[in-house]
DNA sequence: TCTTGACAGACCACTTTAGACGGTCCATTG
DNA sequence: CAATGGACCGTCTAAAGTGGTCTGTCAAGA
């Protein structure tokens, strides 16, 4: 038996299974369908390629256009790709800095606090509304709820945490809208 | 001017304004207090004081009985924590292996895919809990709400996956509570 | 023709993580 | 009282992840 897969491994091959990409290809991907609740960075994408295909799980295609190499699944690939999906999901990691901030609050200048909220706040309504255009968008397209249900979890989590904003105590919000 | 503080250490010097803490003392309070938003591990935590210690933000203590090596803070550490706080967070970064495993849904064993489901919806439900009981606690305590806003977060959060876990559609759940 | 900018990958120098490992002390119990 | 299980405390290392720079390619527009 050969090594277990790492989930970024495993992502990868899942993201090949509907056809053959290169590392440029599955970045752009990972990063829109996966990329709300896992990060891929470059470096990390070209060092699980190179390893999955000396493993034999994904095989090199003909250079293309600027270097472009493509890789495409191989059966064994699928097999290792079913296995890992299979085993059961470690548990989350969160690391939200804005809290481990808060956490000390009072040591934080008034101002720089609430603009710091505001800001935060700002970019969770922006993620919050185009989560919500894309969900519109995949329904009026006929996608179904089950493979929106990841954009859901989204939303759900976006939606919470403004509301979270909009309840803090004056304390930190000085009294004033965010 | 020294190198900026990373999130850990600036985390490990706020914790240690309260007083002299070993490694061991500082992974189990960070555990308990901004666990639920940032791990910590006990390399990371040693490795992190050693360096705090060399750069003078804190001073190692007399050694206890099993190689207890408590550290306390010094003034310019105090300083230095007062500056990362005051610096604007990071971006969040979660990582959810559920939905990354729930993203290729179509390939997992239903039976398999249930409890994976029902596993993870127990696991929130018992945070959800904990977080909410801990809140009476603190509120019932005098605690202000300006300092639960953290746990205000946690259970916003947790309540918003619970509501994502109760409307999964029917597909993936095969038409049975979890 | 020249220039800009997206495309594509390699490489490097980190930092962070998980978990194995190795000791130490204490309370129980046979 | 000896032994033994378990909590305590820290070190170490392989693997994973990060962020950035560098090099080159190709297409489109000025």
């Amino acid at each position: 038996m050969a090594e277990r897969l790492n989930a970024t491994a495993g992502a990868l091959l899942g993201l090949l299974r509907a056809g053959p990409r290169s590392g440029y290809d599955l970045v752009a991907e990972a990063d829109t369908v996966i990329g709300g609740f896992w990060t891929i960075t470059r470096s990390q994408v070209y060092r699980e390629l190179t390893d999955l295909a000396q493993r034999g799980l994904i095989e090199r295609g003909e250079t293309g256009p600027r270097d472009r190499q493509p890789f495409q699944i191989t059966p064994p690939g699928r097999a290792a790709f079913r296995d890992w999906v299979n085993t059961t999901p470690e548990p989350e990691n969160l690391r939200i800095p804005l809290l481990l901030r808060l956490t000390f609050a009072e040591e934080i200048e008034p101002d720089e606090l609430r603009q710091t909220l505001a800001n935060h706040r700002a970019i969770h309504a922006l993620r919050l509304k185009d989560y919500r255009k894309l969900d519109l968008e995949l329904t009026a397209g006929g996608v179904p709820p089950e493979q929106r249900v990841t954009l859901a979890y989204g939303i759900a989590y976006e939606s919470a945490v403004l509301e979270w904003f909009d309840h803090l105590p004056e304390p930190l919000t000085g009294n004033r809208l965010l």
